[in-house]
DNA sequence: CTGAAAGCGCTTACAG
DNA sequence: CTGAAAGCGCTTACAG
């Protein structure tokens, strides 16, 4: 590859003035400009990003930190997260760097990653990477909400406490009072934060705790989303009483919903179903449409990486913003009253 | 943040005994790699990935260059694609860079990718990215067969014209004579191939090529996946005769399922329907479960990443690979005769 | 096992 | 409007 020196060198100027040809942050008369542009179309130059980036100390790319997960595959949601922040940054000319290498402990192994600011998904509880991007000053914004509660940290999140409490209402105020809810891995904040929601929603009704039972995703007992809400479903049916279940994503009310038609359970005649989800496509094309939660997922990824770029010009920003999510009735629930 | 001279003068050693204890290219004693490693501890050190990048002639970062869709979000084929591409990058400790920006004319702006090598999605017929990716000496690897057909570049493929002539072979077979084709959008080579596949079907059967009314997607007329399927056979069901239809993917199909319920008609009873799709879990839950082909979508991400990898070692390498594809009989076909 | 120094390919004050 | 030179933070022969 020609490098700005082979182009300077034979379009007879100095490797600034090339420099200045490309980046326009100096003035070059036109007649150099047209030669500098024609000698390096012909020698197939192209600036070097990376020698670029150590001059300026910028890199424009975002990292985006994917939660471990070595087998499955991305969720719908996080899909719909990642095109948000996708077409975010590409709006603002950055480049976006999957990050899913796994952890090193090896402190020789951890380089830092060719970025100027990163979005982490579905922080864990004291989660070290924070720190770790602090330490390293790393403009950071969280997708889901800090735990333990932090207000010098910058993210977005959904009011899943709130999303869930109007879950627990809604199916009260029509009748359900006794609820099987398949919730996500229990060391995700969110999980925390729906049950507490549920949870709230109940005593407000003078219900024992006890009206509904959780189950938490575990990667160990079940392969994938659907495959969670299928096993759960034909594990538990019989042995609990629930007229209703709250899943956790639309994948597993599919999974549900297949259960159901196996074991000749009518939805929503003898179950209720709900999805904390946001999958409106697939929630409407299911029969019978599913009845649930729109999270608003790439809306969440568009506006952390709004933050994020926020941040990187002024590193004094600090941003936290709850996204609005809302119950979409549909038609896998039923009134018992 | 700090650099690597100043944990050199703090450790009393030169920057290149540094630059071995994090490297280990060459062996430091154990006191002194001690001693490093403390202080590049106390001080927050970690290389910096740049300069590292710039000095080695390496980013060990893989972009992935995405089709230019900009309100569209990724289908399900690409997201598993890009699940199969971070995978097998991640086990070899590439970082993957989405290149989802607008290509531009000026070339002025156009900057090379801090990228080793480089996955391409979805190739436009004559696409010239292909051949500045060849001048900038970037190894490539396509998705999808390059057109015209070049014995040089790597690629991975389905056997596109292959899976949609077994479609054909599997309808005419069952006594459907007249078919609808929902085809992807015509500017794919992806969709020549298909239609084709089904004209060779067609015509080995002795049958006239109006035998199949094809359609193609069309950005403009259709906002999404399902929504083509479903706006499709409402607006040609009863204009056109068939009793069949293939859908381009599993989204469309699950429109053209919406629009059957709204018009009434039963499937498989009164039209069978045909995904050339992968979303294997998707297909499974709908009702009826959709006869679909598989095309290993994941498969064709990771298996492009090995050969990608491969050829950044060795730039002599050139694969070109088709991953086998197969229908899956499920239940929204039916026999005729 | 360790150091001094050149080099990777850019940008950017400074000077004219 | 343009050039000469230092600097960005690493790596790597070369020498000892």
């Amino acid at each position: 590859m020609a490098t700005i020196d082979d182009v300077a060198k034979v379009a007879g100027v100095s490797k600034g003035t090339v420099s200045s040809v490309f980046s326009k942050k100096r003035p070059i008369s036109k007649q150099v400009t047209e030669r500098v542009l024609e000698v390096a179309k012909d020698m197939g130059y192209f600036p070097n990003h990376v020698a670029r980036s150590l001059a300026i100390k910028k890199t424009m790319i975002v990292g985006l930190k994917m939660p471990i997960s070595k087998e499955s595959t991305m969720s719908g949601f996080e899909i719909q997260m990642i095109n948000g922040v996708i077409r975010e940054c590409s709006k603002q000319g950055y480049r976006v760097l999957l990050d899913s290498l796994p952890e090193h402990d090896d402190p020789t192994q951890f380089s830092i990653d060719p970025i100027d600011g990163v979005i982490m998904l579905n922080p864990r509880k004291h989660d070290p990477r924070i720190d770790r991007y602090n330490q390293m000053n790393i403009p950071l914004v969280l997708i889901g909400r800090p735990d333990p509660e932090d207000a010098s940290v910058c993210y977005v999140d959904n009011d899943n406490t709130n999303v869930s409490f109007q879950v627990g209402e809604y199916l009260l105020q029509n009748g359900h009072s006794s609820i099987l809810f398949l919730n996500a891995a229990d060391d995700m904040t969110v999980s925390t934060d729906r049950q507490n929601g549920l949870y709230e929603a109940i005593t407000r009704h003078g219900k024992p705790l006890s009206s509904v039972h959780v189950v938490n995703y575990s990667r160990k007992h079940h392969s994938h989303a659907t495959d969670y809400g299928y096993s759960a479903l034909k594990a538990i049916y019989g042995k609990h009483e629930f007229t209703a279940v709250i899943t956790d994503t639309d994948r597993v009310a599919l999974g549900v919903l297949r259960a159901a038609r196996e074991l000749g359970i009518d939805i929503p005649g003898d179950l209720s179903v709900i999805a904390l989800s946001n999958d409106a496509t697939l929630a409407q094309e299911i029969t019978p449409k599913l009845t649930s939660v729109e999270l608003s997922a790439e809306r969440l990824g568009a506006e952390a990486a709004q933050i994020l770029i926020q941040k990187m010009n002024d590193l004094s920003v600090v941003q936290q913003r709850i996204i609005e999510a809302r119950l979409v009735i549909r038609e896998s629930c039923r009134k018992l009253i």
